[in-house]
DNA sequence: ACTCCTTGTGCGGATTGTCTGCACAGCGTA
DNA sequence: TACGCTGTGCAGACAATCCGCACAAGGAGT
């Protein structure tokens, strides 16, 4: 039961195969393969499925990627905590955000914390909001910054505590210097070109469906998976787009207008509840949280 | 960061010595010594203070001590749970009980648990109150059976979960056939010949200082580790003494008789409440409430 | 003051555990 | 059907761990 082998199960929980999983510690795979088989007669439980060439985690591996992941979480607890003898929250923490949370939330964080606890180190990541829930779950990350629209299409899982941040109103994007800033009606944009996120995101998603509830098929004329190349091409003029107000980096010639039905998504923190974070983390999230205060 | 390495700093911890630890294990002391060096190395901070020829935890040995026994019992939890792939609790429950309660209560709870849950296996190992609350935090055992008086002498410990059992009433034990069984004043017996258990443990301090209280010193006759030798020194005539009601076993001659000022212990059961103990163990518990709430 | 006992800790040497590289079997795809 | 990808065994190399022993240091008893 070491915990070497438990992060070798956890990681395939999330990996889904064994060479991701010793790529992933720098491995070859037939030390994971050795080490999980090793996990298994430890455990007395059939904890992997070889179906074909194929590996599942049964019900047993799953139980145990759960257990897992506690214990390594509190073994990263135990070291940060002995980083810190004075009692000063220290240690790394992982916190994975979307794109636009980086510029706007994430940077000014790290600015902050340098400040104020020089001995928290902060590692960001871009992750979607699509995956930041297992993510997190998985325990790859400590904690997330991720966004709901109200209609609450998101299932909320108990184990996991979140933290509000702020409000932010979907805007429609068009070149400047835009004829007027009023609220716009998007049925009268059905003959419009647009420009989305990759497919499958969370923003694609979001632009085909509220064109679709506004009674139109949106004509693509341009798919970014990053947002600085989509303002770029509604920049010069070649398309316009739906984008959430935290992802429009002025220093792009684009006018937002509001909607005339309004569009909020809510940005949100979160972090596993399972055992209680450790100090460093909780030092992040509040000073995150004072950081949004200000900003309406 | 091996389990194994922090369960030699837990055992430590309780243990005190290196070799007594090595014993528990096992092992040759010279193994502790170096997989207590290498720990301290992987730590990066100092967890032992070498004072001379003995060993003393630091703050930080005793942080990482109580860290270490929240991922042991993790550790538990998650092999008992792969144990029972059905649902039903199974599992190893380690139980700790004073004398008499292990009589009235371990044995009994024994019985039924064998009868109810079958995979689960109960050890039940004799251990004074005095040392019970420190033996379950240092995780020596799951579930502790111990007494507190209702002048409440002893300190409560947030992060142990306690669960009342019965209330037992303090009585004077004297050679059958007793002249009469009306309540009794202490102070009329400053001469009698009193036997007690031996110095230190928790039912000599309740004679003595119940006594004191009366106004007298008890003339001490006879000392026993052992209820049965105490009550059988009783049945001879040889010497009185006071006892919890549980304590009496009925097998011996000897007559019960209530104090004019009646003394009652609290009997009740302890967990750990961090993390969450695993299901037999939770199971025991219950079946350990369902068999005290039939006695008064 | 002296000895004796106990405690913790180093040092070879044997044992065990772990990783790599390769080879092989099974499955999906072109 | 042939190729690529998956996971998994096997020998060999390397590292970790443990034992037995010896040694230093402090306490207890004479």
């Amino acid at each position: 039961m070491n915990p070497t082998r438990l992060e070798m199960l956890s990681l395939l929980d999330g990996l889904g195969t064994v060479r991701a999983v010793a790529a992933a510690l720098h491995l070859s795979p037939s030390a994971v393969s050795a080490q999980l088989a090793v996990l298994e007669t430890e455990a007395g439980a059939e904890l992997l499925h070889r179906t074909g060439r194929r590996v599942t985690l049964t019900p047993a591996g799953h139980t145990l990627a759960r257990h897992a992941r506690i214990i390594l979480d509190q073994l990263r607890t135990a070291k940060q905590e002995l980083q810190s003898p004075t009692g000063e929250p220290a240690g790394h923490v992982r916190m994975a955000a979307f794109s636009s949370a980086i510029r706007a939330l994430a940077i000014p964080l790290g600015k902050r914390l340098a400040e104020t606890h020089p001995a928290i180190t902060l590692t960001v990541a871009e992750l979607d909001p699509m995956a930041a829930h297992q993510a997190l779950r998985r325990g790859e990350y400590d904690i997330i910054v991720t966004a709901d629209f109200i209609d609450g299409s998101t299932t909320l899982d108990p184990t996991l505590a979140t933290f509000p941040l702020l409000a932010d109103d979907v805007v429609l994007v068009v070149p400047s210097p835009a004829p007027d800033l009023s609220p716009v009606n998007l049925a009268d944009l059905a003959d419009a070109a647009w420009s989305i996120d990759m497919p499958g995101t969370y923003l694609s998603n979001l632009v085909t469906s509220t064109c679709r509830r506004a009674g139109f098929e949106p004509i693509i004329t341009g798919r970014f998976s990053s947002y600085e190349l989509l303002l770029t091409h509604v920049e010069a003029g070649l398309s316009i787009s739906l984008l959430p107000s935290l992802a429009i980096d002025h220093r792009y010639h684009v006018s937002p207008r509001p909607l005339h039905t309004p569009l909020t998504r809510h940005v949100y923190a979160a972090t596993r509840g399972t055992p209680t974070p450790p100090p460093a983390t909780r030092t992040v999230l509040t000073t995150l949280q004072s950081l949004t205060t200000p900003i309406p």
